[in-house]
DNA sequence: ACCTATATATAGACTTGCTATATATAGGGT
DNA sequence: ACCCTATATATAGCAAGTCTATATATAGGT
């Protein structure tokens, strides 16, 4: 029975841009900062590819919701990352966006979790 | 400034599967039902066309994760579907998960929220 | 001199979801 | 009898997001 099940690792699909936007609230940073911030804010949930990453840093510029700069001269080239205003109110409004979807699918599960509580009753790690 | 901006509508890419999943807990539901109840369950904020659902039900009845049986004959020709064992195990396994991605996307997100409180402070509709 | 970590980038494939379109029947109103 | 709407399922074609694989280049340590 090797089920060969599609795609266990997907909840984050479509989210990937809010991350790197929220991790770029605070500080200015570059694409494999960026990377590795992700990885730690998640305690190794979200471990984002360079592959996926650069691409939608390149979007999210497009997009203008993001501006970058190459490092001025110093050895290793790096192209910093910041919001701009636009960013800014993107991130606010897709973040209520998702926090709706989310309560809404919670509730929505709430008698799975009923259900089978799971190995676990309190691995709230993350 | 029409700002012309991806996917305002996608919080729910990747987790369509598991709503429809998880309509299917309690009753043996057919497709235009299970598009009717999502909308119910989410109060309208999931809005799914029929041309989105069908396939998945497709899919998930390809992964043998639901099972399907034609209405014996009662005029109306309805397709019914239910869980199947690995279904059920396959629901509980991925509301998990998401659980836990969507634990720790709130966290990540929580400065964001801190920062803007919104409209209002509390439109916990869904 | 070599290896590893750092740093960015793109091509190609695959999955998911959307829009548009097609088909067919039940039931109500005129 | 006829039309219209709601019910009911299905597929084709497109767009977007993510993954894997690959390429390039440099800094620093051994």
């Amino acid at each position: 029975m090797t089920d060969k099940v599609r795609n266990e690792t997907d909840p984050l699909r479509g989210n990937l841009d809010l991350m790197v936007l929220s991790v770029l609230t605070e500080e200015r940073l570059y694409g494999y900062l960026i990377q590795r911030r992700l990885t730690e804010a998640s305690s190794g949930l979200v471990n984002v590819q360079a592959g996926t990453l650069y691409p939608i840093l390149h979007r999210l510029e497009a997009d203008k919701l993001i501006r970058s700069r190459w490092d001025a001269g110093t050895g290793r080239r790096r192209k910093w990352y910041e919001l701009t205003a636009s960013g800014r109110k993107q991130l606010s409004q897709r973040a209520h966006q998702w926090q709706q979807y989310a309560d809404c699918l919670r509730e929505m599960l709430a008698p799975v979790f009923k259900a089978a509580p799971k190995t676990m009753p309190d691995a709230t790690d993350c």
